[in-house]
DNA sequence: TATTACAATGATATAATATAACATTACATA
DNA sequence: TATGTAATGTTATATTATATCATTGTAATA
């Protein structure tokens, strides 16, 4: 079941200035600092992505892909997602097999994502609490975090008022 | 990618009297008090949780089944791990594509995993704190959080110190 | 006990997600 | 230019999950 194609947007406040070329120009800046490509290819996953505002599923990418002639196979987009998921350009966000672009590029990492029951919207929220308490459990076993996937499933304030959908 | 078929024991100290008949004996009586029914294949998907005592995906679980006379058919393990997700007798592990019986039943809910990236085992550690700041999170923003899904890759004290897998 | 309604299962088909593998091309640098 | 590595093209296939509809079981009630 691939997201919603409705065009929610995030239901939390957030940072809207960094929605667009910030998320670009800083995926540029942090790639570049890093000795990496920002390849064509990865470049235009970020904008899909940016430009959806929302979690899509690869697939959903994929035909974005090829409408900009881009080849129409599944390795193209998963590729570029892991790439972009591996230097923190993009969330994948488990339970809903999709991928979402990273709002907070090279600042809050290990955010929390909230994802609608309802109107399927997703948002991502720092969630320094959150991922600090883990990696404390974490630690307390002896085990040790190198990444994290946290998400709640829920009803967003949106819906809770009745306006969602 | 289906989980590892090495047995592969939770690396976590928790409480192996649990794991046998206790948690089914756990799960008959919840089930019964909900007014549900643990039929025939949900109570032993259950305990083919239990005794694997690992991460296991729907179509190793369904092998399993095979080999006891049900059939061999995709929605015969997805329903019954469904329904014994939806009553917390069973967790799914997003990052891993698959299901493992719950340890705490009825006790410690919204737990936190914990996944070895070396050894594949897994660790369900029972994490309010984590669960808690996530919820606390959620009630920020006006979200009413209804499920937690909290997942941890890394490392595992066994293969920190060399003796994993 | 017959009726009825609903829950659960059987069974077939297919959808959705993801990766393997290998050939080819682009890029950086010796 | 030669060489090694990274990235992409391409085909095929693996893995995970659901839709659908017929059938059977279960429990409450007329």
């Amino acid at each position: 079941m691939p997201p919603a194609h409705n065009p929610v947007t995030a239901f939390a406040k957030h940072n809207h200035k960094s929605c667009r070329g910030d998320v670009l120009d800083n995926a540029d800046r942090m790639v570049r600092d890093a000795g990496l490509r920002l390849t064509p290819v990865r470049r235009r996953v970020l904008e899909i992505l940016v430009e959806g505002h929302r979690a899509m599923g690869a697939y959903q990418v994929l035909e974005r892909l090829a409408e900009d002639g881009f080849a129409k196979q599944p390795p193209v987009a998963y590729r570029a997602l892991d790439f972009l998921v591996e230097h923190g350009l993009v969330h994948r966000i488990r339970r809903l097999n999709a991928f979402a672009a990273c709002m907070q590029p090279g600042v809050a990492h290990a955010p929390a994502f909230f994802i609608c029951l309802h109107c399927e919207g997703v948002a991502e929220a720092p969630a320094f609490d959150v991922s600090d308490a883990l990696k404390k459990t974490g630690d307390e076993m002896g085990f040790r975090v190198e990444r994290m996937n946290i998400e709640a499933v829920g009803i967003c304030p949106n819906c809770l008022q009745g306006n969602g959908k």
